[in-house]
DNA sequence: TCGCCTCTCCCCCGTCCGGCGGAGGCGGAT
DNA sequence: ATCCGCCTCCGCCGGACGGGGGAGAGGCGA
């Protein structure tokens, strides 16, 4: 079952050591032969424009681009782009969200043995992608617009402010909050005032919305 | 590269004829064994809690339990549960993100051709079900918290009432909202008062967090 | 043809809301 | 010791909002 030619891989990573590591590990099978090698996002995209290999093993920080946007490029801007395999820390990291935005094949645990490893490259370059990359794809879009960067203002709200701009994304009156929240109707009125002049917003309606869109009533 | 012991599988589908087809293909392959068959999900769970096989194929329309829910209760009641491949029509069905929050291991398109379909299994078997399960797990449970069922209201409003609460949704105004429909001020406050009758609110915050709620504004 | 629904618009009225300016207390930072 | 930010509260005002009622025009199916 020996490949006539072997799967070519480009290491992408920032720390020599690792690529050390990976090619050390890689060598060792006789399908595989690592054909190149980059230390920035950069280099990664012209190495691969130049080298055409079948797999990249890209890791998600480097200097000058990360691996995403690296990820990215490759996948624009070449015909037949080869899979690419996203090297993280962890399973939920939010790279890997990123990732799968940006069309990475597959994903790699940097605790992973050798044997993992291994394996992954091989499933990468001889499976299509993921089982199911439009479906996938589809779900890391709704991800990134249901977990928007959180805006600035969020930072400025005073700790009362959040309170106030949580029940009022209830639907609850300004009296009601104030019930809720055991002070005057008119503490509430000014809270409620400086949620709008924060938000930039000129009604509870809006600083509803506007709260919602930063997905700030599932974060902190 | 033979296995030793061949992928042992079951096969869960209503139509006769689907079996044996997907059995023909599968039984030419060495490395593959169809050890069991079932008609209905209620039949699949149990014919997979006997037979303990290592990949189930499993369609989800299916009478009495369809395969997402037979997908969930293998998983749930099994201690090794077996891969699961979900059979589908369409890749970006709803039933995909259904089944990958119950725990598929993979997916299958109904016009996939006899390769794709060996390969698949041999994939699922062979390595750690999904690249990266709990990500995607996530992916799916988020997307079902986003896409809830519409509740009823959503089907009683009228056209123009819609309109309307697409533009209470974007923090208008009534005065506002008439000038973009181009019609009268009282006519937008008598769909306004329709909206929040038909959706049981009282104001219009609560009415435009119901439609978030709702997934009002991404839908139809 | 007769209802029924929808869309359009009108009135009045009480309430709630948001904008304005102000003020006192309290605690942390410098 | 002083200043600044936060929380608490006050009054006043105009406008927006929501509730209640009503009514005419057009469409569409029973």
């Amino acid at each position: 079952m020996t490949r006539p030619t072997p799967i070519r891989v480009v290491l992408a990573d920032d720390e020599r050591m690792v690529r050390t590591a990976l090619r050390a590990i890689l060598s060792a099978e006789p399908d595989l032969e690592v054909v190149g090698e980059a230390a920035t996002g950069a280099e990664a995209v012209s190495v691969v424009r130049d080298l055409r290999p079948d797999v990249v093993l890209m890791d998600v920080r480097m200097p000058e681009i990360d691996g995403i946007r690296a990820t990215e490029q490759i996948l624009a801007t070449l015909d037949e782009p080869p899979r690419i395999v996203v090297v993280t820390t962890f399973e939920n990291d939010s790279y890997v969200y990123d990732a799968l935005r940006a069309g990475a094949a597959g994903f790699l645990l940097k605790r992973a043995d050798a044997d993992a490893l291994v394996q992954t490259v091989r499933l990468v370059a001889r499976s299509d992608s993921l089982l199911f990359p439009a479906a996938v794809r589809t779900l890391a879009t709704e991800h990134a617009r249901a977990h928007p960067a959180p805006p600035a203002w969020v930072a400025k709200l005073t700790g009362r402010e959040r309170e106030v701009l949580r029940h009022m994304a209830e639907g609850l009156t300004n009296a009601e909050i104030a019930r809720r929240m055991e002070v005057g109707p008119a503490t509430v009125k000014s809270h409620v005032a400086a949620v709008l002049a924060k938000t930039g917003t000129r009604d509870r309606t809006q600083a509803v919305i506007a709260a919602y869109e930063a997905g700030f009533l599932n974060a902190g």
